[in-house]
RNA sequence: GGAGAGGUGGCCGAGUGGUUUAAGGCAGCCGCCUGCUAAGCGGUUGUGGGGGUAAAACCCCACCGAGGGUUCGAAUCCCUCCCUCUCCGCCA
């Protein structure tokens, strides 16, 4: 969310990013007009407070040398009326406000290219060679299925399209790579932390999935909660409401959960294969920072998530996302593409974003600086560190061999315990 | 699921309708005093918002789990909800 007094004294840069991310920016003369008049009622109704106070106290003494008081009560009264109704009308502006802020996306970092889709995402750096083979090479689930470590079938049966039954050295796979990930992470001195699954309201609201994009959770129906979509979701919301110190900061965590996505408005895309389940494991890293350290955290948090595909061996490439393709809540994203060979491209793996102070300002999450009086909004990061089974497909896809085998990269081996998959 | 207790400022803790529109204590900060230290004395200490100012100062409003209600006036009375704790039941 946006500061109002920000959107106030800046109204031309806001209506700016609005343009550049593809959004209509009418909102923003509504939310201007909103806000003189709430103004104008607070100033109103304060005023009347204060003389209710004020004669409330003298109704009192009044009261207790024996005078009469009927008349200021009389009069009390009616000034009591008009404060409720004033108040009625301005929670009712204050709801518009709300509702017109929670709609407006983050303002996109001055470096972010300006475009329209991922067409106009750009290429920052790659590391590795994609492999050669001297052979046709298969998709992973032509792979999976053929080693009986993915069972889609099954999967239809039991929860239906878009759920996978992971098995043997699959199931082992998918809980090497959690292990794998959560050892590096926490060597870069991330916490690990295992948060709940379901999430109330507030939380969603807190890191930008409600009330605009509700159409993408799992909701669960008595009592209301939300299946995460990705660890982001209860990570960040660890600290809502809450006022750090400075010596707090930076914060680190990484969490390993499962993720829960209704992938609504994707029907047709990557049917067939673990690219996009409705479930999915996910090893998930989260920073709350300073505000002037937020752009160096992003890069640090970006190269830990690629040292994972490094310490793997999976070539990638990491893009910056243009404004139109920019998530709500971000001022930045990189993300990161691992090679795929069954699919002859780079596909998302990892996406790491700064949201500086969006979230905290909807998630209210503070901090203090020694020594100065009055509190600051924290910034919030986070990025896949990595999506457990996306590095699946790039381990069966990339590692596959003629006889249909699937060798270990070398470092997830101890996890493993195999060096091969037959 | 049943029965009960409770949610007050960074912490402890008083407060059941009007000099308590949050006492007192602890901790923190500042200063003073003392040639003896975890001693004493005084002051100070939150958050959000509106106004004001060049910027301050300053003035005002709100905040005692949340939201409603009663009242001239609510931490205090009433209603709904949330959370925590104890006991019972059930349970991985």
């Amino acid at each position: 969310m946006l500061d109002l007094r920000f959107i106030r004294e800046n109204s031309e840069v806001v209506r700016d990013a609005l343009k550049k991310r593809g959004y209509d920016d009418s909102v923003v003369d509504e939310l201007l007009k909103l806000d003189a008049d709430r103004r104008e009622k607070i100033k109103r109704v304060e005023e009347l407070r204060n003389r209710r106070n004020v004669v409330s106290r003298q109704i009192g003494q009044m009261k207790k040398e024996g005078r009469d008081i009927t008349p200021l009560q009389e009069e009390m009264k009616r000034v009591s009326d008009e404060i409720k109704a004033l108040d009625d009308d301005l929670r009712r502006t204050n709801e518009s406000i709300r509702d017109h802020l929670l709609n407006i996306p983050n303002i996109p970092h001055p470096s972010v290219p300006v475009g329209e889709d991922e067409e106009d995402n750009v290429e920052v750096r790659r590391w590795g060679e994609p492999p050669e083979f001297e052979f046709q090479p298969l998709n992973h689930w032509d792979i999976a299925e053929t080693l009986d470590i993915v069972d889609f079938q099954r999967a239809a049966k039991i929860a239906g399209a878009r759920f996978a039954l992971m098995k043997g050295a699959g199931a082992k796979l998918e809980r090497a790579l959690i292990n794998f990930m959560l050892d590096h992470n926490t060597s870069k001195g991330y916490r690990e932390v295992f948060p709940p699954l379901l999430v109330n309201r507030d939380s969603m609201i807190g890191t930008g999935q409600l009330p605009k994009f509700s159409i993408e959770l799992f909701r669960t129906v008595d009592p209301e909660l939300y299946l995460i979509p990705t660890a982001e979701v209860p990570v960040t919301n660890i600290h809502r409401d809450e006022i750090l110190q400075e010596e707090q900061l930076p914060l680190y965590y990484t969490a390993y959960t499962p993720c829960f996505r209704r992938e609504a408005g994707s029907y047709g895309k990557d049917t067939r294969g673990l690219i996009r389940q409705h479930q999915f494991n996910k090893v998930e890293l989260v920073k709350f920072t300073k505000p002037e350290n937020s752009y160096d955290e992003l890069e640090s948090l970006t190269r830990d998530a690629e040292e994972i595909l490094q310490k793997l061996e999976l070539p990638y490439r990491v893009v910056v996302l243009c404004t139109g393709d920019l998530g709500f809540a971000a001022s930045k994203t990189y993300d990161i593409e691992v090679w795929m060979p069954g699919q002859g491209r780079y596909r998302e793996i990892s996406s790491c974003s700064n949201f500086e102070d969006y979230q905290a300002r909807r998630a209210n999450i503070r901090f203090r600086r020694k020594g100065q009086k009055g509190t600051e909004f924290v910034h919030t990061l986070n990025g896949s560190g990595l999506a457990i089974g996306r590095t699946v497909v790039a381990i069966l896809e990339n590692y596959q061999q003629k006889d249909g085998s699937v060798v270990i990269p070398e470092a997830l081996r101890p996890y493993m315990g195999v060096d091969v998959i037959r």
